[in-house]
DNA sequence: CACCTTTATGATAATTTTTCTCAATGACTC
DNA sequence: GAGTCATTGAGAAAAATTATCATAAAGGTG
């Protein structure tokens, strides 16, 4: 039986949808599709700040999945494109549920709420850029940083 | 005597000038300039795709500098603005000796090369997402990535 | 559905990285 | 030159990451 998800705890909510995109990517990379990926999936889903590798552990734990797992698992969602890394708060390294498609994000330097940002095109200078510098440029990464609305000082 | 930094090993060039920049910017906080600082700090300078922490702590093995102190150093020059933090070819962490003002960052994918990008405005788009947003936005960081000119396979 | 092949999992150990502690050293001020 | 106080490095300790390997189970097959 593929479908004993159900059994999860659904306090991790997700649109069930996505999990089949997940089974293809794995398919297609010829891994297997777990009840442990799914629930590891669910987390960082779910996760409006991203997390670092140590706090899923820790968060999995209450689900009874190793640590070694979580591990492998993350790896494999960031080849498969699922997850992007962002940095928060303290420099550290996030891992975050991304959509697919080109998004940046906004990052709030003092609580770590993040923010998408769509609006980007730096298209044009990716051009210039390989014909000053002999570079084929691949893509990039973008970060913005500042306080969120919550964590904005008053101003006056 | 303060200036017993030419006993050092001088396969780590750097112009002298940054030393006095470095003297001053950490006697504004309250903090002394060692011989220690400055050959960690002549090791990133030296650096041409920027170094890990434990990279830097075996480099400086040499030197006699301890692991505590490698890390205590990084963390201040960090804080400082003279090192920044990009991302090599395989996503781990790595400091860069920083030049000052606005400045990113092209890395190749393959071989680490790092190359300065200085042509970049996106105040724009900054104050556009500032008012979608409500986030106060304070800076950005973007890294592009590619395939340097050494490391691209030839055409055809 | 039962079977089989192959991947996945998790307990454990081993490494590696990062942080702490503290006595001794040395930079900088007066 | 003397005194103050940040700095240093050895070493211990903690934390994070990776490696092993016997066992469990996903997915395909008939
Ligand atoms: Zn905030
Ligand atoms: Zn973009
Ligand atoms: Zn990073
Ligand atoms: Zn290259």
């Amino acid at each position: 039986m593929t479908q004993d998800y159900d059994k999860r705890p659904d306090d991790l909510r997700i649109d069930n949808l996505k999990i089949d995109d997940l089974r293809r990517a794995f398919r297609r990379q010829g891994l297997r599709l777990t009840p442990q990926k799914v629930t590891v999936w669910r987390l960082f889903a779910d996760s409006t700040k991203g997390l670092t590798l140590p706090e899923a552990c820790r968060a999995l734990q209450e689900y009874a999945i190793g640590q070694a797992t979580v591990y492998r698992v993350v790896n494999s969602l960031c080849e498969l494109g699922f997850l992007l890394h962002i940095h928060g708060p303290n420099g550290e390294h996030r891992y975050l549920a991304g959509h697919s498609g080109h998004v940046h994000h906004l990052i709030c330097r003092t609580c770590g709420h993040v923010r998408e940002v769509t609006d980007c095109d730096l298209s044009t200078l990716e051009k210039l850029l390989a014909a000053q510098t002999g570079f084929a440029v691949e893509g990039h990464h973008l970060e913005f940083y500042g306080q969120c609305p919550r964590c904005t000082p008053l101003p006056g």
